[in-house]
DNA sequence: AGTCTTATTATACGTATGTATAATACTCAA
DNA sequence: TTGAGTATTATACATACGTATAATAAGACT
């Protein structure tokens, strides 16, 4: 009880001081902090986890990180969202939204012709503000999250699949305009595959192969799936029905080196 | 002064209990714990890092966690490495390892040919132990580290020099056997990026497609690599000089739908 | 059986985390 | 100008982390 008086009165004094300096900033015209409307608050705590994500990983992105990349206390994480969990969850949604943003600009500004927008779609996969190593990071963490947590599994599963569809929508329309007889669903599949395999390498380590290089091979997969030769084979065999085992190709001659 | 004698007081009567305890013990022949070889212990508690790590994640892998999945003490691991993040790296290079050990199983049973080792080479990597969803979670984390570690940075880039110089050797075989004139390297990066693309996206969830559509996929890649129609265009082209942008299709026909 | 080595455990310490609560002060409306 | 509402900060708290140190005991060798 007596310390906690002893306290209460060092307090007191702190209070007189503070409201001095304050009077004197009040003065200054100069306020310690500026409200916000919660929405806009929301968007930069969202913006400051994305770039923590990138920078410092899953593990990295504390509370407190948090909210000194986005200039603000600690607490007021907590006001804004539910908790951390949270947090990561919505910078999920919101990254992937950004991505469909840009995505939509690159592709309104091409032809309105399904080949002319998958082409622009492939440039857009392997150029700015998409091709970022930085983009990588918080993606592999959403993919790391994906495995455990039931909710970002969830974002994951509705992302992928829009993303999917997209391609392969200008998929089928190519394949209707070339009159291609193919599945459309497996084409779309190992396209999805090739982009994100060719851009997932890139930003891990972009010193192994170049942006153009990445865009000759996709623009080379959609020129073999336009002619025709994809799953060429497979539809010639007709309808295999072992579908247990892959195929297992006839060794022409044995010992080759 | 007085609270530390007690507390030694007390210390010794749970010695003593102990001791009696201990003493129980020893005529029922149960020791505590048992001693191992460093060397063995450290693989036990690698392999219990990489179990953690795939059901965990990075940040739920912790010294108590790992030495408590590997069925010892915690302070076990600062004994046998530097510290945390030396027992992530070791893990990094032992499951590197591991991942070599099973292809170069699956590929001795195959015959000594490019194109039988190429076709084994997919087989393997969408099957087991290689498509395992686990290995995926271990292999998410390190990603992500390579990012900013720069020690996990070195040893992802010779793990996959490693593995695309492998992919390579085969490529350029069966481009040799066919009388191929093509760019092996870009092959090379097309072709690991397709395989990398679709074990990602199964692994991450496998309900989108099976692992027999995969290794079709990968197949009917091989038939057009060595059908000579990968970058065919490209070589039709001659050599292109236009390096800054990527290609733009000429439009046939405006508005499609 | 006794002794030595060291693998192993036990315990403690400082720090950082997520969350909870109270105090503060900015902004708008009256 | 004053008052109310609440965005924002400040502070506290319990817990979990990595690491350090000392104590313990298992196993091998003489």
């Amino acid at each position: 009880m007596g310390p906690k008086l002893v306290r209460t009165w060092a307090q007191s004094v702190l209070v007189l001081v503070r409201d001095y300096l304050g009077t004197q900033r009040v003065t200054d015209k100069e306020p310690k902090f500026t409200r916000d409307l919660p929405e806009s608050r929301r968007r930069q705590l969202i913006e400051a986890t994305a770039r923590s994500l990138a920078r410092h990983g899953l593990d990295g992105t504390t509370v407190r990180v948090v909210a000194a990349e986005a200039g603000v206390s600690p607490g007021l994480v907590r006001h804004h969202f539910a908790g951390m969990h949270d947090l990561i969850a919505e910078t999920y949604r919101w990254t992937g939204k950004e991505v469909e943003k840009a995505l939509r600009a690159a592709l309104t500004a091409a032809p309105d012709h399904p080949e002319a927008q998958l082409r622009a779609f492939v440039d857009a996969s392997f150029s700015a503000p998409l091709l970022d190593p930085d983009l990588l990071g918080v993606w592999l963490t959403f993919w790391s999250l994906t495995r455990t947590d039931p909710e970002i599994h969830a974002i994951h599963g509705k992302v992928y699949a829009d993303y999917r569809k997209r391609l392969q929508r200008y998929l089928s329309g190519i394949a209707e305009h070339e009159k291609l007889d193919l599945d459309v669903r497996l084409a779309a599949l190992a396209f999805t595959a090739l982009l994100d395999g060719l851009w997932l390498e890139h930003c891990l380590d972009p010193s192994t192969f170049t942006a153009i290089e990445a865009c000759q091979i996709a623009h080379d997969w959609v020129d073999t799936f336009k002619a025709g030769r994809f799953m060429a084979r497979a539809k010639a065999d007709g309808a295999r029905a072992d579908g247990a085992k892959p195929q297992m190709i006839a060794v022409p001659e044995a010992k080759a080196g």
